[in-house]
RNA sequence: GGCCCCGUCGUCUAGUCAGGUCUAGGACACCGGCCUUUCACGCCGAUAACACGGGUUCGAAUCCCGUCGGGGUCACCA
């Protein structure tokens, strides 16, 4: 992409906006650059979603950047799950960890030597300096500042422009630190190509530390020297950044930069807020009928497999939460991108491909939108209930066996035809894959069913419904074949005999098969279950039952 | 507090740049009803929003000004 007109040097001065809408001239390299927390966090997988869409859409490159600046120790460890995630989603990049590529290295933490260059670079060019304060001094500036209440700006007292100078402040056991030497006039203007024009005054800004005084180098000379190695031509990231941009705009400039284009999304916000979602702040949430609602369903799966559930691992604002409980990745990068996105006022169903096709920045939101777990929900059903039997087997089985209710890996494991049986005739009301464990009462030993107690006073509670079901008992004995078709046959004709409603029998039998008061069609539970169980199951509940009167 | 951003149903949004066709459309949730052996699905229906105040205009959700509200950011974190 050609270089920005505005921007060109001096950047201290009122600059005319580009128009929003943009051309894109050569290849589109985009990038997201998480930071190796151990976690990906949902928020991190939109803005991730969304340069991988733009990249896409424009048959460009996606880049993934480590940003580890700061972390020493387990830097792989705590990016596993990132990585992870990301693959887990289908947001696959061209280059970074693990795959490689030309403009390697992508990781902040082998890429100092670019940084020393860089910063050195500045020095001689005169847009930085060696800067001797002591922590606590500029503080007290800030806080005077503060006081004042007006825009914090170094007095550039401890600078030191000269050898002279350096030597002096060394003399007195100081320390430089490398500032930069930010323009305090004039008005920067940026072409956000999600917010528009955006202006920040340069005597608003401040000369921001780049360096230490060990040599390390800070994120935002970081960024800006990897942005450009990494020729990446448009960055998009959090809106949190964007009053980031005019010391990155000014670092890029000074060191002669070609400018890449900037799109500042809106974060992903809490539940009912507008404030950002945060890993941390799950208590809150909880308090949301709705985000409760997500977060015990999944919490109950997470249990019945006996998975680690503390907030640090188990989370619904951490990507690994989704995959745990057996969400579909198609399902939420769907709902992600209809979280700040839209293409017109109706369609909200995309295939990975039509995501691709129709994605553009100019259609990004300008106004944080909340996570709403309805919906994200809404979405996962939807394409739940696209997927064939044989693919909900595949999704489902992993999680019986998880949770103890089917061998391992064994051939009979792997052919039982109960979970097929089982998807078939819970239809939607299996959401996502771990919700096979609400079907638990199928894979239980006969004598291992849990009973609904409440349930089971009311409906088996009574002598006479435990007459009804021991007599039907006996005619469920003869019925053959036994097929949904012939035990509904039996049912209904027993009850017209009776003179009884359907409803008398159904609800004790289903209480007495699977323990539940709820779940799919009575007639496939028997036939699944089989005559051998149902009847024992019979027996076993009616002993119960009596022993409870 | 300084700077910056944002503001349409509870939520996600369409409409705002090029003012009328918007008595504001769709989706999710909620509520009512139908279906029904329970639950779920499905179907039908209902409630529900242009933050406020001034302008400009024949006409404003759309343009201008102001107010209020919300958020982000102000590190030798990323």
């Amino acid at each position: 992409m050609g270089r920005k007109r505005g921007l060109d040097r001096p950047c201290c001065q009122t600059v005319t906006p580009l128009p929003r809408s943009y051309d894109v001239v050569s290849m589109v390299r985009t990038r997201f650059a998480p930071s190796p927390t151990g976690y990906l966090h949902i928020g991190g997988v939109r803005s991730a979603l969304f340069n991988w869409l733009f990249a896409r859409h424009h048959g460009g490159q996606f880049v993934l950047r480590i940003d580890d600046t700061d972390q020493q120790r387990n830097v792989d460890e705590a990016l596993a799950p990132i990585l992870a995630g990301l693959k887990w989603l289908g947001i696959d990049w061209d280059e970074g960890p693990e795959v490689g590529g030309p403009h390697g290295p992508y990781h902040q933490s082998q890429r100092t030597e670019a940084y020393a260059a860089a910063v050195e670079q500045l020095l001689a060019g005169g847009f930085a300096y060696r800067d001797y304060a002591r922590t606590e001094e500029i503080q007290a500036e800030r806080e005077a500042a503060q006081a004042a209440k007006k825009s914090f700006v170094y007095s550039r007292r401890w600078m030191a422009e000269t050898d002279a100078q350096a030597a002096q402040f060394e003399a007195e056991g100081r320390q430089a630190v490398v500032r930069l030497k930010t323009p305090h006039e004039g008005t920067l203007v940026i072409d956000d190509l999600v917010r528009g024009r955006v202006e920040f005054n340069w005597a608003d800004e401040q000369d921001h530390v780049i360096q230490r005084a060990d040599g390390s180098c800070l994120y935002h000379l970081a960024t800006v020297v990897d942005e450009h190695d990494h020729q990446i031509t448009h960055v998009i990231r959090a809106e949190e950044h964007l009053s980031n941009t005019p010391r990155q705009l000014f670092i890029a400039e000074s060191l002669g930069y070609e400018l890449p284009r900037f799109a500042h999304l809106p974060y992903v916000a809490e539940p009912g807020s507008k404030t950002k979602m945060s890993k941390r702040k799950i208590p809150k949430y909880i308090k949301n009928p709705e985000f409760a609602a997500l977060y015990n369903h999944g919490l109950a799966i997470a249990e019945r497999l006996g998975l680690e559930t503390s907030e640090d691992v188990f989370n619904p604002v951490v990507t690994d939460f989704y995959e745990a409980v057996g969400y579909l990745p198609e399902a939420i990068v769907n709902y992600l991108l209809l979280l700040g996105w839209s293409l017109d006022d109706r369609t909200e169903d995309f295939s990975r491909e039509a995501m691709i096709e129709a994605f553009t920045l100019e259609r990004v939101n300008k106004a944080p939108a909340s996570f709403d777990p309805n919906k994200l929900m809404a979405v996962q059903d939807r394409y739940m209930q696209r997927l064939s039997i044989d693919r909900k087997v595949e999704l489902a089985r992993p999680f019986l066996v998880g949770a103890g209710l089917l061998a391992a890996s064994s051939d009979e494991a792997e052919s039982d035809p109960r979970i097929a049986a089982v998807l078939e005739a819970a239809g939607d009301r299996i959401r996502v894959a771990g919700d096979i464990l609400d079907f638990d009462d199928f894979f239980l030993a006969d004598d291992a069913l849990v009973y609904d107690e409440k349930a089971f006073a009311k409906r088996l509670g009574a002598d006479e419904a435990q007459a009804l079901l021991r007599d039907f008992a006996t005619r469920l004995g003869d019925v053959d074949p036994f097929d949904a078709e012939a035990t509904e046959a039996c049912l209904r004709a027993f009850v017209e005999e009776r003179g009884i409603k359907i409803g008398d029998l159904v609800h004790p039998i289903r209480l007495a098969v699977t323990g539940k008061a709820k779940g799919f069609g009575l007639f496939e539970t028997l036939a699944i279950l089989g005559r051998d169980a149902v009847l024992r199951r019979i027996e076993l509940a009616l002993t119960k039952a009596a022993a409870g009167t």
